[in-house]
DNA sequence: CTAGCCTTGAAA
DNA sequence: TTTCAAGGCTAG
């Protein structure tokens, strides 16, 4: 997309606008300006704006995870709306009307984050005063041109591994990782179902022979008090309240693992799955009760969701995913605060049908997109495109959770779960 | 259908 | 008057 002859009011080519290091959220693309929301390349303003004013309706022919960047973005309409929706493109902003010209109500948001940039930009001079003024942000070579930097869409999210200590390693032994991200993604329009106040949610245990890495390595780059300065702290400050300390949930999962094995007799111990379904069900708990006392989960009123899954899913196949889907999100890196961000994200599902307060709903879920963006972009600028490349793991979340519940009802029906647990309760609920 | 370029018009 | 984010047009 190189424009001869064209010169957009922003952009221009290799320049030094403070946006100059900015590309398209959704595939990466040298942005032309402020876009239904936000800033986007001209390809993905011109395809928002025909999706939804023709009303399209879209399906995924693959697992609604198909990447979205310069090259591909063709390919999969689906997935590019999808994406369009989840790094903030707004509906709203398309004229109903079609009325040509003007300015709407997004100007004031619009000015607010130009300045936000400028502000940043500004704070990187003093502390870069080289660099900044004689490059771009990124890295931009003079001989390639921009839209070869496409970051690059394939996901990385991450989850966190935690092994069990005196827990064999070998075969038949325990390799175990627990899972609590939850399950949904919320961005997408099939039959999601964050749970309900007194359903549940899916989550996902998995098995992966992890070495000896506790779950908070996975949250290495950023300490907990990490530099938030002006992405909106009090919002963010809100997400992280009553945010578990991960590595106390572990040890507190584990210890208890440890002290049921340990009073049990030498034939009688639990054996991989009885431990994983375990862990999932404390995980579970943790989840349920971090949701219930979430003040923001607390305004909603919601009806419990049927569910109805197909089975057929197998053990090996979703450890491997879950593999994938663990070691890109270690790939990332990422820290508390896009942890709690993309918990908010999945739980935040206004897809769902039996959520009343579906525009509440919507409007958290932009908030919490909002505050994941300017946290990534402003914490991990080094990181090209993190923000893309973590929404993009949530559809591989969510398909990787109705996996697990598929395979475990599968379980449950032959009698294998153990009863009077949380985790059979939910399937049962999801079941009826 | 895509995406590059053009026109429009309210707000700044 | 200028700006710039809407919508429109159209070659490919």
């Amino acid at each position: 997309m190189d424009l001869p002859g064209y010169h957009p009011q922003q952009p221009q080519p290799h320049d030094s606008r403070p946006e100059s290091e900015e590309n398209c959220p959704v595939c990466g693309d040298r942005v032309s300006g402020y876009h239904y929301g936000l800033l986007t390349c001209e390809s993905c303003k011109g395809f928002f704006k025909r999706s939804v004013q023709n009303n399209k309706h879209y399906t995924c022919a693959d697992q609604q995870s198909c990447p979205v960047n310069l090259s591909q973005r063709k390919r999969c309409p689906s997935c590019r709306f999808q994406k369009c929706l989840a790094v903030g493109m707004k509906r709203e902003a398309v004229r109903a009307d079609r009325m040509r010209g003007g300015r709407n109500k997004f100007g004031p948001l619009y000015r607010r984050d130009r300045q936000m940039k400028q502000r940043r930009m500004y704070n990187q001079e003093q502390t870069a005063p080289n660099r900044i003024k004689t490059e771009p942000a990124q890295t931009h070579c003079p001989h390639a041109p921009r839209r070869g930097l496409t970051p690059p869409s394939l996901p990385y999210p991450a989850l966190y591994h935690c092994t069990l200590p005196g827990y064999p390693q070998e075969k038949g032994g325990i390799h175990s990782s627990c899972s609590s991200a939850p399950a949904n993604y919320a961005g997408h329009s099939t039959q999601n179902h964050p749970f309900t106040p007194r359903s549940t949610p899916a989550s996902s245990p998995c098995s992966t022979p992890s070495s000896s890495t506790a779950f908070s390595q996975a949250f290495s780059q950023v300490p907990a008090a990490s530099p938030l300065a002006t992405v909106t702290p009090s919002f963010l400050g809100q997400l992280l309240e009553g945010e578990q300390d991960e590595s106390q949930l572990c040890a507190k999962v584990l210890a208890s693992l440890q002290r049921e094995q340990a009073n049990r007799g030498k034939h009688d111990r639990l054996n991989t799955f009885s431990i994983m379904c375990k862990m999932a069900d404390q995980t579970l708990f943790g989840l349920v009760e971090w949701a219930r006392n979430s003040s923001l989960f607390k305004e909603l009123k919601i009806e419990v969701s049927t569910i109805l899954s197909q089975a057929g899913a197998t053990l090996s196949s979703l450890v491997s995913r879950t593999q994938d889907l663990v070691s890109k999100f270690k790939a990332l890196q990422l820290d508390r605060h896009e942890f709690v961000c993309l918990k908010y994200l999945v739980l935040f599902n206004p897809d769902v049908k039996s959520v009343q307060s579906r525009r509440q709903v919507e409007q958290t879920q932009e908030k919490v997109n909002r505050a994941l963006m300017e946290h990534t972009q402003q914490c991990h600028s080094g990181q090209s495109d993190k923000f893309g490349q973590l929404l993009l793991r949530l559809p591989e979340v969510r398909s990787i959770s109705l996996q697990v519940e598929e395979y475990l009802y599968q379980r449950h029906l032959l009698g294998d779960l153990p009863c009077n647990s949380l985790l059979s309760e939910m399937l049962h609920t999801k079941h009826n």
